[in-house]
Parts: C-alpha cells; structure tokens; sequence
DNA sequence: TACCACGGTTCAGTGAATGAACTAGGGTGG
DNA sequence: CCACCCTAGTTCATTCACTGAACCGTGGTA
C-alpha cells in the first residue's frame, strides 16, 4: 500500500482487514471465489474486470493465504484458486455486506436468494436459518439461486451456471 | 464512479454496496459515525485522512442517506455528521469485517472488546451476545473498550475517550 | 504450419488520493 | 481595532491506482 496516507496509524482490526480486503474488486473476487469460481478466465468474464488488476489481487490474496493456488494441468502448466478456511470466513462479511444492500439499495425484489442446504430455510444476514434456527452457517451448507429481483442477462459461463441453485464452494462454472 | 469500469455490468447487491462503500477511508468513516463521531474535525483526527477525501465521503454518505447532516450551532454555521437507520444497519457488516481481522489478521490479542450493555456478555461476529444469547443486537446496545491488543499510543480526543468503556452511537469525544 | 485457448504481462493514459496551502466565518483577548 | 485562534471546509499540483489495448508464452489441434 503506496499512497502517501495508509491505515497504520489505525490500531484497529477493521483498519487491518481493510488494508487486504479493501481495494477496488477484491471483495468481488472473493465473492466470486465463494461461490466456487476457480479459474483465472472465468473470474476475468464474470466479473468483467481488467487482467492486471485480477493478476495482481489474486497474487496478493493467495500471499495473504485468503486463497490458494493449486495446479489442475500440468501441460500447458493451469492453475486455479481455491478458498482457503481463512478466505471461507470471509463470507460472513460478504453475506453481511451483500444482505445490507439488498435491504437498501435494491429496487426490485431479492437478486440472489440464500438458502439452508440442509433443511431448505432462507439464511438471514448473519449466516442463521431462519428456517431451523441452524446458527453460524458455513458457506458449503449455503445454497444460492436466482430471486426475483435478478436481471438474467449476462451469458458468461459462471452467469448461466448460476442461472440454477448452486451450492456455495462447488466448482463453478 | 468514474472509473473506466465500474461495477454495473454486477448485477448483485454486493457490488451495489460496495460502490457506496467501497472508496478508500469510506469504511473508517463509517465506523466512527458508529462509535460516535460527529464532527469534521473528530473524524479528520481520529482517521488522520486527507481533508479533501473526509469532506468528499461525509457528501456522499449524507447522499445516500446513510448519515444525516444536523446544524449543531449556527454562529458559526456548525454542522455534524449522525447516523440514520439505514446507516446504523451497517454495524453487522463492519462488525463482520472487523472481528474477521481479529481473528485473521491480529497477532496480539482483540484490540477492541465489544459487549452487550444489558448483561456483560462479549459479542461475536453476528451480532450475537455469547453470554445471554440475544440476537441481531444494534450497535445502541453494544459497548466496546479496549482490549489487551490494543497499542495506546494515539492522542487525540476520540482515541483518548475510548479508552474508558463507550457505548456505541453515544457522541464522542 | 497456422490458428486457437488460456493465463498472464506491459505500458500509456485517465481518474482517485494526497500534502500543503489557502479561505471564510466567527470568537476572543490585548 | 487588530491579531490570533478555531472550525470546516476548498483548491491544486503531484503521486499513485486503475484501465484499455496490445502483446507474450505455452501448449493443443486441424
């Protein structure tokens, strides 16, 4: 972190967090990677984001251990990123971030519902189901689909996967 | 947003949330209003941020609805900066984030304690008192103090109010 | 051999953040 | 009355982050 002002005269996690967390796109990267995206194209084609910048966060959040980088071919060399148990608990901080926009800044109704794996309850903004009460929900007992509110228009391979229920972490697209 | 590329082709909460959000210092701003910051000059010492950026993010959060300006005395004309419902809903988010980097991210132990005014108990990342098991606490009924991590070597008003336990939203300094 | 797919890398240009200085409207004290 | 102080900004040149466009390297395939 170059700019002249950084957050270390902030004593404080939220400081810390933001520091690796809080650049522009990686929050989405790591959304995406919770959803179960692995591979460096189709992170590039969902989220639409320049290749330098999706070069250099992955590179920081598999440093950081939020992610990591593992070899699917060896010719020609592949790699693909996976969440580590660190970068899965970033979902409560997505789920908390994502739920609070669809509370106030959504016109239409819910765009993605998240629903209980298990018992098929909707999850509330703190990983709880509201269906069987189950608290702390991990992302793979999370299953997430379409709502009402979701503009079906992109043809990417992760948007058309993600046209179905599909549970968080599996291998998208 | 002016961005070459900025997050509409998202068509997701998250990304509507963290273009409102997402600038750099908006979080820390946020933060503080939650903790209590009221005044320019409060959340111009505390974050140590440039003056430009502060007065750029306070328009944009006023905008959004987030926190409401208020005349706090008019000769001269003085105003401060205060949480609406929809901002203090992001509590469980920064809540999320921050406890995420207690965890992650703190080598020493939790710099700041967060406690559930009515019975003592500690609150974990949800919002949930580990004590009396209340859930979906808002910030008004959480008090937070230091905790053994926390290097006290910041001097001005707000970080020295904070030293003594301080119910959130209650104003500071 | 030419073409394609994939996963990057490079670089000039644009926009965001920054430090430093300045401004305006009061209030206070000598 | 003037000088100084405080507060809440505003301005602007400079530096850094992000971007689009082009390019590169390693294979595989027809």
């Amino acid at each position: 972190m170059a700019l002249g002002k950084n957050y270390d005269g902030q004593d404080c996690s939220l400081a810390r967090t933001l520091e690796l967390v809080g650049e522009r796109w990686t929050m989405l990267v790591i959304r995406d990677a919770l959803y179960g995206v692995r591979r460096y194209g189709d992170f590039l084609a969902h989220l639409d984001i320049p290749r330098a910048v999706l070069s250099q966060r992955l590179v920081t959040l598999v440093e950081a251990g939020v992610l990591e980088r593992r070899r699917y071919q060896d010719s020609p060399p592949r790699d693909e990123y996976v969440p580590t148990a660190m970068g899965r608990e970033l979902w409560l901080p997505v789920l908390a971030l994502g739920q609070w926009g669809e509370r106030h800044l959504s016109r239409r109704g819910a765009r993605r519902v998240f629903s209980h794996v298990d018992c098929g309850g909707r999850i509330d903004a703190t990983a709880t189901c509201t269906g069987c009460g189950a608290e702390h929900l991990p992302p793979d007992q999370v299953e997430v689909r379409p709502g009402p509110g979701l503009e079906d228009d992109r043809d990417d391979p992760v948007s058309v996967a993600l046209r179905e229920p599909h549970r968080l972490l599996d291998p998208l697209p």
